[in-house]
DNA sequence: ATATAATACCGATTGACGGTCGGTTTAATT
DNA sequence: AATTAAACCGACCGTCAATCGGTATTATAT
């Protein structure tokens, strides 16, 4: 998580930038951030170029689409075909924290339709 | 999953019964559905009582309640402190299925706002 | 072009965890 | 008391993340 945290922070970075970032305030060695690069490599989260003989690391997938995916995930883990759970759960969780963050969330909702040329309740 | 299915969609049972539908089937052992169940139990999945010399499982969590922890391990491991996110990722995937969710999702805004006594934009 | 330094690449270890089971003990049934 | 049903304990396997060391490869600087 931090190695991505950094990536979608800051840019694209080789092995040794994010080892000078990160792994060293945790000790950890140069091979320790290589092969976590190269699992989240593998794992289609990161591409990778070469810049001359190092590779540069990007990721693939914002962190917000990364959650959706993950949330749908465990969607579908659980509870397939229950979209009315989800969505329960989504305001849920927004109003966890702060009651105002459903005002937030009902504002987006009218932009993505704005966007979206969708008029509510059609 | 398919213990913790079972268990929702039927009531409570031992690892016999449980084994009786769901082990058999499958081919596996009563001893696995009873590891199966004791983990869940230790996970705080389950309760148990003993029934005259065996336990009887139910769940503790509703799938729905389930569904609801998981997404936000997700949210906080991924995007903690980032609400904004987290409700535009809310957005995005209630509209995936079906732009009709956005629709459900705004009522279910109100509905909490009811269920709570708060009014929108408060 | 060669020595040096930086990387990639491969493989090993450790620790968690889920799925699976066998064996032993304990407790109920008959 | 004999039998049967469970619980309980520990074991094995496969997967996976975190971690690293060693070796091969490829620049870079001399």
């Amino acid at each position: 998580m931090a190695v991505l945290e950094h990536l979608w922070s800051n840019g694209e970075f080789d092995t040794k930038d994010v080892h000078a970032v990160l792994g060293k305030a945790r000790g950890i060695s140069h091979n320790t951030i290589q092969s976590t690069l190269e699992r989240l490599f593998k794992k289609k989260l990161l591409t990778r170029k070469k810049v001359s003989y190092a590779y540069v690391y990007q990721t693939v997938v914002a962190r917000d689409e990364l959650m959706g995916q993950m949330i749908n995930d465990v969607v579908n883990t659980i509870s397939k075909d229950n979209t009315d759970g989800m969505l329960a759960a989504f305001v849920d969780i927004a109003a966890r924290t702060d009651d105002a963050h459903l005002d937030r969330l009902e504002q987006l909702i009218n932009e993505y339709r704005s966007n979206h040329g969708n008029k509510p309740c059609s």
